[in-house]
DNA sequence: GTCTATATACCGATAGAC
DNA sequence: GTCTATCGGTATATAGAC
């Protein structure tokens, strides 16, 4: 009756990788703890609303103590814009690599990024949003995003070609759908984000109907 | 070839419409000018990371002088906050009164929405989400976002009804596709403002499939 | 009317104490 | 290792000059 109330096996396979790399990437336990926080804080408040006394109070350090691990704000902001990238690109390499036909693949990669419980990535959509859309924002986290952002295209597009000529994704420039996709996903975690788990949301059905090839054509 | 290069005329007086009521609502002429400027600045660079001096220069006053207008920074944020909501939720009442089938007048609806033209729109657009999404925000302008954040759903879920038995809409609760939509419409307005006009981008057929009734069920 | 100058407060980053 | 104290810079809002 409900939506989707089991996830996939592969979705949630999906979940993990997206995190993938976090250990190696930031090798230090108190670095990755400052991170953790500081990404929910700034998804909440912005890079400029986020005072420094807040990641510190959030990780139980006093707030001289974090800069012991970063040398500034930017550099755990700049950081934090990375490894989201980063992990955005693997989830959709991931995807693409799963046994499945074009369909079933991106099914898994939606049914995973419109999961309620992947709140992390919901925090590394919003401060990739702050990435790309404010001004306010280091140089180098906005070179990274706009370098790292083309990675989960490199991935789906090709997805998409095969669906097509396989008969189960509709006709069309493969760019244009991917926009279209990846924008249909921002929206519907942001709506996420302001409103918790308990407001109707689509199932994943519905969502890829814009993409599904019509049986009766 | 491309995408809707002519918006119909009834997508064109949507737009305005969107703007109605603004001298009404802000009756003085210099606190209208600020109030463009600011809208700029704060779709930019956040509520905290504008700064009085921004939006000063851009309206050509010295950084004072606007406290002849506004008492402070979060009054005008406050003040765009609730025009912004205003603004949407009178676009949707007006389209739900065209003269129309439903799905047409949803179909403009989303063409006004979608359209690269209307550039204050998607400025609106990313101070209701900081409204909605930040906590470094006053009080009143959630209250106020909250408040009338709704107005959209009250307006457009009868059309959803109407053309649930018209046969030209998809099955399903009309809340749940209503939030699909407006989170759609967000995601790609988002998208539009990162990437400005000329990336592929969907046409408002493809956009609205997900809503269509199939014709060959 | 509009600008300049300033008081008040806050925050980021450093340096030094324990 | 972790915290406290502080310096310097910057922003808001006001008050007074022109």
């Amino acid at each position: 009756m409900t939506q989707q109330n089991k996830a996939s096996k592969e979705s949630k396979e999906l979940e993990k990788r997206f995190n993938e790399g976090f250990e190696e990437m930031v090798p230090d336990q108190g670095a990755r703890q400052i991170i953790l926080h500081a990404t929910e804080v700034f998804a909440k408040k912005g890079l400029v609303g986020t005072k420094i006394k807040d990641i510190a109070a959030k990780a139980g350090f006093s707030q001289g103590y974090i800069y012991n691990y970063f040398k500034s704000k930017d550099d755990i902001f700049t950081k934090i814009v990375e490894l989201a990238a980063e992990g955005a690109g693997n989830s959709v390499k991931y995807a693409a690599e799963l046994q499945g036909t074009p369909y079933e693949r991106i099914y898994w990669l939606t049914e995973a990024f419109l999961s309620p419980e992947s709140i992390a990535m919901q925090h590394w959509r919003l401060i990739m949003l702050q990435a790309t859309t404010s001004e306010a924002i280091p140089e180098e986290a906005k070179r990274i995003s706009k370098e790292l952002a083309r990675k989960p295209f490199e991935y789906f597009i090709p997805m998409l070609i095969e669906g097509q000529q396989a008969g189960e994704i509709v006709q069309g420039d493969p760019m244009m759908l991917a926009i279209t996709y990846f924008s249909f996903i921002q929206g519907l975690g942001i709506t996420r984000m302001q409103n918790g788990k308990h407001i109707p949301f689509p199932p994943v059905e519905i969502v890829l109907r814009f993409l599904r090839e019509e049986e009766g054509r």
